[in-house]
DNA sequence: GGGATTCTATGACAATTGTCAGGTTTGGAA
DNA sequence: TTCCAAACCTGACAATTGTCATAGAATCCC
């Protein structure tokens, strides 16, 4: 049995809350339920998007391919996120490739019931502007540090954000496990590089691994590492 | 004379385009034109905004200041742009600084008469959240272009843009002349190593300088180079 | 016009990061 | 279970980039 819309706990995380009841209504009529396992993709880089994305469960990483053939992580996304407003807004094909780094389920919304929502009700519209000047926001955050700061920072940073967006596990291993390649595609560095920094955190007590999971051992260390001592 | 808003050929660039006769009547009624002097600030990290500036003339850049104490430039506005948006929207004090890097004219307006607009009219509210969508777009190619091409990539790929979006001047010099820091800080690089990028540009004839003035000469290899050749 | 200040430029060196070239381990499919 | 491919890890080295020091050039301001 489907579930519908109007009672998708998941919807009061991202703009889907500010629609009517009506609206709400034909979402859930033309929404169609996928689920994608790991690493295959919701869409990539290029694709023409007839829909949106709700994330329902899972995780996924939004990436663009560089001329050097390298994928940069350009974001996370996690349940309650909603994934090609941007391509479906602008009418352009996405700029960036969805692919599951975990079991997903998600929402599959065609674009009518989003364009004439946002012609139609200035609450919905105005939802998705805040939504997506957050987005900008943070896209300016992660210019800076990728600039500025050198790639041990980065790895620093990167494990702190894992934690606090995605939790640990009951051994205390961080919840969402990423590939090495994947770290450094978020970071932006070589995977060796990754590699290397990641047995010197552990080295140090900073962390600890077992197989590709990693635990966060001295928090304060590398709250320190990321800013500089 | 202050001019009126109905009347502004700028409009036409920006959301503004959207709002209805009377809305734009009383935009220009609230709105103050005010002049800002090279190096002078608009506004700076973490200021709350109490409306948003529309770029009448001249260019302003929008940096970020990094932990190490170096600023990040995350955008160049010029002519049409709106600025302050996100953070009017958001209900957030800003994340960028905002200085005029040429002469500027701008136009404020209070954010009430941007903030009823975004609730009434549903037309002006999706004009913004196009233009959001396509800064967004680009914050993520900046994001790829920095993680993954060398500073000498992005040099040469600021110099090409820098003549893409802003022109050149009679005796072929950019229109828009930065300082080396300035350089530095749109690439995200230490200032030395920009000055000697540039020295390398010229010894190989790619451009031509006079003083700050920097020119094109050889676009071809230059959008090679930003290519990997 | 002269002095102070800021900007540009260059050298020398060190630190960071990437690349290549092996190994070892791991995980999943037959 | 066994095997194979993929992922992980390490070393050696080269290239890139940052830092510090210093000096000349341009600019500003009194």
């Amino acid at each position: 049995m489907e579930s519908r819309c109007e009672n998708c706990i998941i919807r009061q995380f991202n703009s889907l809350r500010a629609m009517s009841k009506e609206e709400l209504k034909h979402v859930s009529d033309s929404k169609v339920t996928k689920t994608v396992k790991k690493g295959e993709a919701l869409f990539e880089e290029g694709d023409k998007l007839n829909g949106v994305y709700c994330v329902r469960n899972g995780i996924s990483k939004l990436s663009k391919l560089s001329a050097n053939g390298k994928d940069q992580i350009v974001k996370l996304a996690t349940k309650g996120e909603v994934l090609g407003q941007r391509s479906v807004i602008a009418e352009e094909s996405t700029n960036l490739s969805a692919i599951a780094v975990q079991d997903m389920e998600v929402c599959f919304i065609p674009k009518e019931s989003i364009t004439n929502t946002l012609q139609k009700n200035p609450n919905f519209t105005l939802e998705v502007l805040r939504h997506m000047a957050h987005d900008l926001k943070e896209a300016d955050d992660v210019i800076v540090n990728i600039s500025q700061k050198t790639v041990k920072q980065r790895i620093a940073e990167a494990f702190l954000y894992l934690k606090n967006n995605f939790g640990e596990d009951e051994q205390g291993f961080l919840a969402l496990t990423l590939s090495r390649e994947d770290i450094s595609n978020v970071v932006g560095t070589a995977t060796e590089s990754a590699i290397r920094i990641i047995s010197e955190f552990k080295k140090k007590g900073l962390i600890h691994t077992s197989g590709k999971k990693i635990g966060i051992k001295d928090e304060r260390k590398l709250m320190e590492m990321v800013d500089g001592f």
